[in-house]
DNA sequence: CGAGCAGTTGATTTTTATCAAGTAGCGTGG
DNA sequence: CCACGCTACTTGATAAAAATCAACTGCTCG
């Protein structure tokens, strides 16, 4: 097989295509317009790589040499103040996409939370895949899109809710996810730890804990386990997100 | 001229090479692949729409049928909660991009800072044009890949720095586009009000007042008007954006 | 079985919001 | 051109939300 072959692999990988247990459909619908049954064939040629949980994909401030898809586990990504604050400003799970900010540099870190597997190439084969393949950068673009509606969310929920209201929209946005990726509705299971979610909410860990409590009491949520949420009354914690009191 | 030179006239403005008093150097480098100089010609046929001071460029919830350029004035961008909390995700300048978010809808509303002008198309002539201007793409995955780490930089201050930081930081941007736009170093110029700077900072108009005063009665700013600021002590309000304390 | 870490719960403090009362700048109309 | 009135802004007092500090629980893994 080629260079340039496996490069489109690779590629094929990056946008999404490849089929995968958790999120087949999602990923295929971004660049339906690809040759897909062409490109299928080759996707297994993509250059798989194992991250360890706790292990670095990418350093803040490193140079921004390459691309990555995640292909299993989970990831979070961050950014640090000098004294240590941590501002976590995504979750990843497979299907997702990292690298694509801009510049010469990577302005965020992203480790591993679970064992994870992602397809890792260098943008400098990227840069000649995009003649081959025109369409995989709209496809980025359009991913790109939706990761920026998501980041102004987010900057709604970190600038004017309260911490009932931001756990709240964090448990709906995760259950949603889980149930793309095929689990039931209305049940989520966490990959991260209290200190995660309190730093991706803007938060502390005690803050966050006092919330859980406090939905578990009113019977809004019941915890099958600490990282398995069931939501007993959905329409309550839909209002809660969006700024109702309660 | 044809339909398709106009549209490519509208396509340069979009990826912001048309000269511009205000923001040319930068603007330029972004799509310096594409051909200016036949381009530049085109560009005065761009469809140039004014906007009054409080109008509306798009409403949140409307269907996304256009791209906006903005050539002259300053927009605010927000997201309103139903209890009408809002958090302003951004102001754009000329040379700025809006429309770019995902999906059929709009998820935030831009409205007018001062009178503005913009470069206004529909979406279905866009998508008509990157056929003949494929360069385009990759001009418009540039600006959302530094609009989605500029986001990302926002979620470190929103969800971890204290008032005092936010409002550096926000100083320190803010004359990192003046000087960019041509004005002097160390001096800015806002076109929002206190309230307009809280609802993006996630702070009260009471706080941005009182954190000013601070830096007042400190001697790191100087208010020239209530709109012009002079910065005093630069690595001072360095030091304080980045979380040293003071 | 026990050590250590993640998580919970409680008491207190801090920060920022809220409520309230001015002040100043600006545009309008006399 | 000046005065008036509106709105934006400032400053102060108090309240609320969440952080911090501290103690304890319970799970997980050697």
């Amino acid at each position: 097989m080629s260079l340039t072959d496996s490069l489109r692999a690779a590629c094929v990988n990056v946008a999404g295509i490849r089929p995968c247990a958790t999120c087949g459909a999602r990923a295929l619908s971004v660049c339906g317009s690809l040759a897909e049954d062409g490109l299928r064939r080759l996707a297994a040629l993509a250059d798989d790589v194992t991250v360890a949980p706790g292990a670095a994909l990418v350093r803040e401030g490193d140079t921004a040499h390459h691309l990555f898809n995640i292909t299993a586990g989970s990831v979070r990504v961050y950014k640090l103040l000098p004294d240590g604050r941590r501002q976590i400003v995504g979750f990843l799970y497979a299907g997702d996409f990292l690298g694509l900010a801009t510049g010469d540099r990577y302005a965020f870190t992203a480790e591993a939370l679970e064992p994870v597997t992602v397809c890792k190439f260098r943008k400098t084969e990227y840069r000649r895949l995009l003649h081959d393949l025109p369409d995989l950068e709209s496809a980025l673009l359009e991913r790109a899109s939706h990761e920026l509606a998501a980041a102004q969310e987010q900057m709604l929920l970190l600038g004017r809710k309260t911490a009932q209201e931001r756990f709240a929209s964090f448990l709906l946005d995760t259950a949603r996810r889980c149930a793309r990726a095929g689990g039931e509705a209305d049940r989520l299971h966490l990959t991260m730890t209290r200190a995660e979610i309190a730093d991706y909410l803007g938060l502390t860990t005690e803050t966050v804990s006092r919330v859980t409590s406090r939905l578990k009491t009113t019977g809004v949520i019941r915890l099958l386990s600490l990282s398995d949420i069931a939501i007993l009354r959905p329409a309550a914690l839909q209002a809660m997100a969006h700024g109702s009191q309660d």
